[in-house]
DNA sequence: ACACACCTTCCATTACACTGGAAGGTCAAG
DNA sequence: CTTGACCTTCCAGTGTAATGGAAGGTGTGT
């Protein structure tokens, strides 16, 4: 299978996939005589699991570091269950702050219609961003 | 005041003072018979406003765009409601993103407590992740 | 022989907000 | 006069996941 094949087959173009070759997250394929990639099944699989991870949010260095496992013949799963949880703490993180940030983007906004527009001062640039000068 | 001062007193460092300039964020200063740059008060103003704009969620181009409405003469205020509006809606479709994509990993963590890392395949690379091979 | 589709490698670029470092200039104290 | 702290400019790099394009090779059909 050529590149634009596996390209077809798994929805991915040949430019990432030649970088995922590149990242160490595909693996290089046999070459034809010509020296073009010819691509196995295993590809397909490998490409599935590939974007079965970042559905997930994981980043193509932490699926690199997964392959890598797999690869000395060890299964990865324990260090799949470490960065669901490392995600799961951070991904908690970051909606309590973008929540936050909600909170605090919709009270000015709910200020800005109380205040006009021709009372704000040049040197505070935006009296609705920058309160207090 | 010379960059350093500045620095100190803003809680930013030079170099982040310099690419402010740079990029049109801070007003390029005045500068001694030396070369050096000589701030005034009006640079801690507009530090002042670059920071709660960042604290808001803007961007450093963002920030410069109300810069060139306020100094056309005009309120940047509509403006800065147009982005408030924009970056609400932004926020508020994140936070949905995060939390469906948290739910997702909270499910995945649930199954692998119960799977065997034993039964997990080289060819799926992980069966928590990438469940059906 | 030639067109045309496809392939190859390599380099640059995108957005974002800086940071690091090199090479050299300025200024006050000792 | 030199040391040391500070300043200057300019170039490169960080991390992320690719994308764009140039220059050139391969393979098939006419």
């Amino acid at each position: 299978m050529k590149i634009s094949e596996l390209a077809h087959q798994s929805g991915i173009t040949t430019k990432a996939l030649r970088f995922y070759e590149q990242i160490g997250v595909l693996a290089t394929p046999v070459r034809t005589s010509g020296g073009y990639r010819d691509y196995d099944e295993s590809a397909i699989r490998r490409i599935a699991f590939i974007k079965a991870s970042q559905s997930i949010g994981l980043s193509l260095a932490e699926v690199r570091n997964l392959l890598r496992i797999r690869e000395e013949g060890v299964s990865p799963c324990p260090a799949v269950i470490d960065l669901l949880d490392k995600h799961l703490i951070e991904i908690g993180r970051r909606i309590r702050e973008l929540t936050r940030l909600e909170g605090n983007l919709a009270e000015l906004r709910a200020n800005a219609s109380e205040l006009d527009a021709s009372d704000c001062s040049p040197e505070s640039v935006c009296h609705i961003i920058n309160p207090r000068h």
